[in-house]
DNA sequence: ATGCCTGTCACAGACAGA
């Protein structure tokens, strides 16, 4: 089964893309991340018509993350992570889809640093941690797809120069993601390529794309009885270069 | 050092993104 993240930068303007890819790839799972959608403007019909059940978690204007199956509706376990009761972002959905946990999950992007967005992206980090450690005592298939925003080596992206001060490369953001793979996840793009140089991502401005000038932030993390069943795992990174595309490629990982 | 580009909300330009 081919399991997806793809943060679609604004469903309703992505729309179109969002079910071609559903049309042309066919992927059993997909996680969305930056829905800008609220609950109520869910295009739950075009999702549905193209075959697809989902549970969602928006809200107005940013944020927002969804879960979708192909004929299949996903079961939510979770929405919102604990340890925050004031934290009203729409970042972590969770449901059990095929067999599998799956979470769906944009973490906070935390420029500028240092400040406020930068201290909230580490705590949020460290929530998401606790609920990864719960999930993996349960010994089950679990993926944990999303956009990290975290650049976790320096072979992932195009230029450290460029990307040095940013909150993505920061070492606390490195540290934090290496400690949730130390809990024992398996980070399948880097397993797949080890040596890096893969992109998912490639800013609009400055002619990012053209240039390749791209990282890598968007991560498919697998539990050890989802690691079992790895066969593959890329970058569908011709959705990147469409009319009217998101500025991440949908990322995928095929399990048995 | 700054803006580059895009989406949202709302109807101009600020905010958020990465």
């Amino acid at each position: 089964m081919k399991i997806v993240s793809y943060n679609v930068n604004g469903i309703k303007a992505r729309l179109p893309r969002l079910i071609e890819y559903l049309a042309e790839e066919a992927p059993d799972v997909v996680c969305l991340q930056e829905l800008k959608s609220s609950d109520e403007t869910f295009p739950e019909k075009d999702v549905r018509d193209a075959g697809y059940g989902a549970v969602w978690h928006g809200q107005k204007g940013f944020n927002g993350v969804a879960i979708l199956a192909r004929g299949e509706d996903p079961v939510e376990r979770r929405r919102g992570l604990d340890g925050e009761d004031d934290d009203v972002h729409s970042r972590y959905l969770e449901a059990d889809v095929g067999g599998l946990t799956v979470a769906s999950i944009y973490l906070p992007n935390g420029n500028p640093v240092p400040g406020p967005k930068f201290d909230y992206k580490l705590r949020w980090f460290e929530r998401l941690a606790a609920r990864a450690r719960t999930l993996l005592a349960e010994e089950r298939p679990v993926v944990l797809a999303g956009d990290y925003n975290v650049i976790a080596n320096d072979d992932d992206v195009y230029s450290v120069r460029a990307m040095d001060s940013d909150a993505l490369m920061q070492p606390e953001s490195r540290q934090a993601y290496r400690r949730l793979l130390a809990q024992g996840w398996t980070d399948s793009l880097r397993t797949r390529f080890p040596g890096g140089g893969v992109w998912t991502f490639w800013d609009y401005q400055a002619g990012a794309w053209q240039r390749d000038a791209g990282f890598r932030i968007d991560h498919l993390l697998l539990s050890p009885q989802a690691a079992d069943r790895f066969v593959d795992a890329g970058v569908d990174k011709q959705f990147r270069g469409r009319e009217k595309a998101s500025d991440h490629a949908p990322t995928w990982v095929r399990l048995r």
